[in-house]
Formats: structure tokens, C-alpha cells, sequence
DNA sequence: CCGTTAATTGGTAGCGCTACCAGATTGCAT
DNA sequence: ATGCAATCTGGTAGCGCTACCAATTAACGG
């Protein structure tokens, strides 16, 4: 009873059983195991079933860090998104996961805050788990994230815009020619002073007005007094808000695009709190169309992105990088669409 | 430009730099490296300093996997919820990521699609990453997950309920005094057949709807036919449309309590559309105070809850617990609050 | 009978890091 | 000088798993 001095280390491996505790009960080596759970048809039958059962029996689940750090790749995916309760960032999350599949892929999700900086840190952190992907969103990467994803010895897919020089892939649309087209519409439909009402002027957001002032310049229309844009985020209150400011400034405008279906839902409230007339005293177009635009009353003109699609192909293209295949198209363009409403249905 | 730079899985010990590197660099021993980057306080200052510039230099990130194995822990919590999409949970999750600060905890979310099974297997996908911390949605856990977290060798904390019997720790509210509150209210100010409208009935919903039949037990208003459930997902559009089936079948109603915010907006919108005067002629309340219902025309009553909250105190209790302190509260209530608007200002 | 191939299975040697302990150095009291 | 604790640093031995290669067996043709 001597105190012979335990070498056992307590914290370490308490409790859990390892491959070698499943190997020894169904008498087999520990390397049959692994083989049996990662390639099982390289296994004979009877000895995959009996492995089975001892990890049945034990409750044995592998320790992943343990596979990551002998395998030099863990199966984990590094998503990277300016905003968590976005709902538009959320959708494309969410495809993201429906793409996981029952795959036992893990997705790292980062929350940049619309941050380069943070962008940078998190990407750093991300890579230290070696990830087997990683999805970055807009194509203004700093010069230092930039050169962190280009030494990434795994794939990258840029998502949400497009851009002239991928990283590796991207999925998107274009900001540009979608906030030119809402715009064009406001003008065919007979509208003269249409505004421009943004806020968290992001990159995207940046697109979009330039595309409303190309618009609104081959229109012979365009008024920098029409526009206004706050890099604070946005909000259906900060739409009213910036709403009345901009009707303050230029009482004659008639419509308004909306950088986003939440400040557009603000500017309809407002107009009718003021009895503001939509459509037919004021337009309006939102971005995005949210589900709740083509029930609101009036019902709201938008921008159809399929953000959902967006997710699931970025996850595909990646799986697919993973698997090595390279696809011919790097570059995917998923493309969006109008969608007319009442609230720019001007009557004639 | 001609061919893809390969992005296979590095081989063993290709390129990245390890802590071996970093000492030899910094002329010191591998496992003061470590202790600089973990614990500098255990290193002198000058040591430090060599050590911080070879990490500088050679661009070393620490290799989480290979730490997690050495030290029978990852810096990783583990969060599951019911829903990504749905902006209550992405509150909740962004409250969580807030309380992580500058640590290097790293977040993995999963997503259960109000699945228990999803939920079982995703939180045996979790343990195989010995997760520091794990934080679980509800109080309805299945046999197996609750077996699950009891055997877990790390904190646990039930998020958005409160309930008996928590597993380990719990930060939420009562869904059934809350429902009962706005409930009362609405026959206080003097709605006598208030509807019941909720889609996606959870465990949560349930809770609220109990709370509701017990408002109008006790009032002597309870008439079955004035509720309508659904299980199908929750959205405007669904809200408007259970909306016109609970008024075709009880054309008297002149109040709904709404389930969410996004049924209430759908029964606003539709009551714009019908002229069916809010609040005079019908009264709305929703759940969980989206920022837009303070907007909303006429603005809508609703029950705020504490989203960012209970995520923020949920990681703030596990990180205690993981520092060791087991808090004497293990139950941490954080109320709600009922936000009287104008769509149940009945006028007298 | 041997040799060859294919199909299985197992042993060995790490992956990069940290827990544990030991050794070295310093400061201070004896 | 000696002792003793406090402070700092390094070596060793794994953590649990898989890449790599060797060994074994069965199957088959010559």
C-alpha cells in the first residue's frame, strides 16, 4: 500500500473509451476499427458486425481532434457572415447546413460584425482547426484576409456577389444591375423623383446605389439630393426615420427603392401613418423580398435573391472541391428577380 | 491562369509551422512556447518577446486539434437550436457569440429543425469533440438526449424555458404566464371572443396557448372554436390565412392573439385589406416584440422577450461553470414584459 | 510444388500539442 | 557557505487516431 506514484494523468482520457478499448472487445486491431467506421467495405462483413456491436455496447464515439490531428484535416467547414440576425444571412446559412447533408461535416460559424478586422482574426482562428472549406461572403476582402484564404490549402467560395477575381469560387449576383433594374422599373412605370433610402452601406448596399444612380442618370433623373444612406444598420424604425428625413428635404419625391425590405416596410408604415398614398402618391421598392413583402398592404415591390440557393450551391461547390473534383465553372451566378407589386403598380 | 492550384489535403506535416518551429526560432524549448501563448504570465518578459516575434515572423497558428487531444478539451461549445432561420433563435445566438469576447471559444451551432432525433444525433456528433460547454433549446429533451447530457463530462444550460428539472443549468421564461398575461389583458380591455392563432405549435407554443386557455377559463370566455393551430411552419403569409379561417368560422371574433409576430403582421396585414378596423373592431397581439411592431400601423401589441439575453447569460453561466464556479442559481428566470400598443387601445 | 496476386488484417510511428515532473537559477534567511 | 522556497525553463511521455507499410491468408495458374 505503499504509494507506489500513479503516472495516470486524472483529467486526461477519464472515462470516455477509445478505438483500443472497442478494438480489444471485438478482438480485433485497433486499425480495423478505424477502417471499419471510415472504409467499411475494405472490412469483411463478420468483423464489421462484430465491431458494431462493441461500439454499440461501449457507446463509443471516435474524438475527432484525435482524427483531425493523425489525418492533418478536420471535417470542419468555416462559414464567415457579417451578421447573425440578418435574416438574409441566416437564409444563407441555412442552405448551407441542408447541404450538409448526414455528412459529418461541423460548420464553424463567425460573425464578422461587418468587420474586416474580425473577418481577419476569425479566419485565423478558423484555420487553426484546419478546415476542410471555408466560405467568406462578399468579395472586399482586406489585403490580409485576402492573402490568408489564397495560402489556404482548402477550398474557398466567396459568396453573395459577384467579382471580377476569385479567390478560388464564387456564388452571387450582381448588386449592380439588380439596383439598376428596380430603379429602370420605378422609371417605366412613370415615376420621376425616385429616392434612394440605404442604410449599413456595406459593399452590396454600395452596388445597389450605384446601379440606382446609373438608372437614374440614362434617365436624365438623377438628383443627389434624392439620396439618402447612413452606415448605421439597419432597421424598419431607421427606415421611417430616414424616410421622413428625405421627404423633408425633397417634399416632391414619388417613390422611393429601398436598399432593403426592412427600411421599406418602415417607409410603407409611415406613408400609411400620413396617408401618404402607395402607390399612387408615393412608390415603393424594397431588396430582398423578404417572405412578408407579397402579404403586406399594400403588397411591396421587391428584389427576389435566392439566398437560400446561394448557401446550397457555395456548400455543394465546396464538398465538390473536397472530393477534388474541380468544376469548369468557378463562378456561378444564381441571378435574382423583380418582383412586382402593388406598392409600384402607379395607376394610370 | 491555366490550372487550378490543388487544394488536396496537405500530407503529414507539409508545410504549416509548428510550436517546434517557433522555439527553435525563438531559441527556446517547445513547451515554453506553449506556456508563452497559454499562460504568459508563467514566462519572463523577455522571453515572451522572442517567442512573440518568431510566432510574427514564421505566421504560426496553433493547432487547435493537436491541443484538444493533448488536453482532453477543445475550446468549443456546442449550441443547438430549433431553427436558424427563425429570427427569435438568431437573436438568441447572437447574444451568445457576443458573451464569447475575445476568448477563443469557438461556437458550433446546430440546427435541429424542432427534431428530437436531429437533436440526439447532433449531440453525439458534439461529444466526439469533447466540448467544453454544450447549450440546448428547450426543456423537452427526449429520453436519450436527456441521457446524453446527464452522462456529459461538461456544463449544460436549457435555454428559452424554464421547467422543473433542469439537467444542469437553465436561463429562460414562462411561456405559460406570459401567454396568460396578454391574454388577460386582452379581456380587460374588453375583448371578449379572443382567437388563439398559432402555427408550429412547440413545446414553447403549447405552453403559451395553456397560458391563454387559462386567461379565458378564468374569465369565463373559453370556447374551443376559437382556436386555430397548425403545425406547419410559421410565417405572414400562414398568419393571414389561418386568420381567415378562424373568422370564418367565428365571424364575432374581435381579438387574436397571435402566437409570433410574423402570424400577428399576416393578421394586420389582412385586416388593412379587409377595412376590418384595428383595434376597434378586431384587437391584435403578438409574441416576442420584433423590432418592427413598435412601427407597425397601427402599431401591435406584443410581449417582449429577452432573446439576446438569455443567450448572453446562458454562455456567461457556462464559462462560469467551466472556470469552475457553480453559481448557486442554477435557474436563471429573465422575464418578459408585456408592450402595450395600440393595436388593443379599444376605444371606450 | 512454387510463385503471384488480391483481399484482409495488424504493427509501427508519428500528427502537434500539453500534463507532469525535474532541473536550473535566483533571492533571501540562516 | 548552506538551506529552502520561489521562479523560471526544459525533457519526457503520451492524448486517440490514422498513414504507411508489412504480414498473413486464400485463390489460382503454372
Amino acid at each position: 500500500m505503499s504509494d507506489a506514484p500513479l503516472r495516470q494523468r486524472s483529467r486526461r482520457g477519464a472515462g470516455r473509451p477509445t478505438i483500443a478499448d472497442v478494438a480489444k472487445r471485438a478482438g480485433v486491431g485497433a486499425i480495423t476499427v478505424s477502417r471499419a467506421l471510415r472504409e467499411p467495405d475494405r472490412v469483411s462483413i463478420e468483423l464489421r458486425k462484430q465491431i458494431a456491436s462493441a461500439v454499440e455496447e461501449l457507446g463509443y464515439v471516435p474524438d475527432s481532434n484525435a482524427r483531425a490531428l493523425a489525418s492533418a484535416r478536420a471535417d470542419v467547414i468555416g462559414v464567415l457572415i457579417p451578421s447573425l440576425t440578418n435574416n438574409v444571412f441566416a437564409e444563407v446559412v441555412s442552405g448551407i447546413y441542408d447541404g450538409l447533408g448526414d455528412s459529418n461535416l461541423q460548420v464553424l460559424l463567425g460573425d464578422t460584425h461587418y468587420s474586416g478586422m474580425e473577418e481577419e482574426r476569425l479566419l485565423r482562428v478558423f484555420l487553426g482547426q484546419r478546415p476542410s472549406a471555408l466560405i467568406v461572403s462578399g468579395v472586399d476582402q482586406t489585403p490580409g484576409a485576402r492573402a490568408i484564404l489564397e495560402a489556404a490549402s482548402c477550398p474557398v467560395v466567396q459568396i453573395m456577389e459577384l467579382g471580377e477575381d476569385p479567390i478560388d469560387m464564387m456564388v452571387g449576383f450582381s448588386h449592380f444591375d439588380s439596383g439598376r433594374a428596380v430603379t429602370r422599373h420605378m422609371i417605366e412605370v412613370g415615376y420621376r423623383e425616385v429616392a434612394f433610402i440605404g442604410a449599413r452601406m456595406d459593399p452590396r448596399s454600395q452596388r445597389r446605389l450605384a446601379g440606382y444612380k446609373a438608372a437614374m442618370t440614362e434617365a436624365g433623373l438623377s438628383d443627389p439630393r434624392l439620396i439618402t444612406t447612413s452606415t448605421q444598420p439597419s432597421s424598419v424604425t431607421f427606415g421611417r426615420e430616414m424616410f421622413r428625413e428625405a421627404i423633408a428635404r425633397v417634399p416632391t419625391l414619388d417613390a422611393v427603392f429601398c436598399n432593403n425590405d426592412d427600411i421599406a416596410l418602415g417607409v410603407l408604415f409611415e406613408c400609411n401613418r400620413a396617408a401618404l398614398g402607395v402607390p399612387d402618391k408615393i412608390g415603393i421598392a424594397g431588396f430582398n423580398d423578404l417572405e412578408m413583402m407579397k402579404v403586406a398592404y399594400p403588397s411591396i415591390t421587391s428584389v427576389r435573391t435566392y439566398r437560400h440557393q446561394i448557401g446550397r450551391r457555395a456548400i455543394d461547390m465546396a464538398r465538390a472541391a473536397m472530393a477534388g473534383e474541380r468544376p469548369e465553372t468557378r463562378v456561378v451566378d444564381v441571378g435574382f428577380k423583380l418582383e412586382i407589386r402593388e406598392s409600384t403598380q402607379r395607376g394610370a
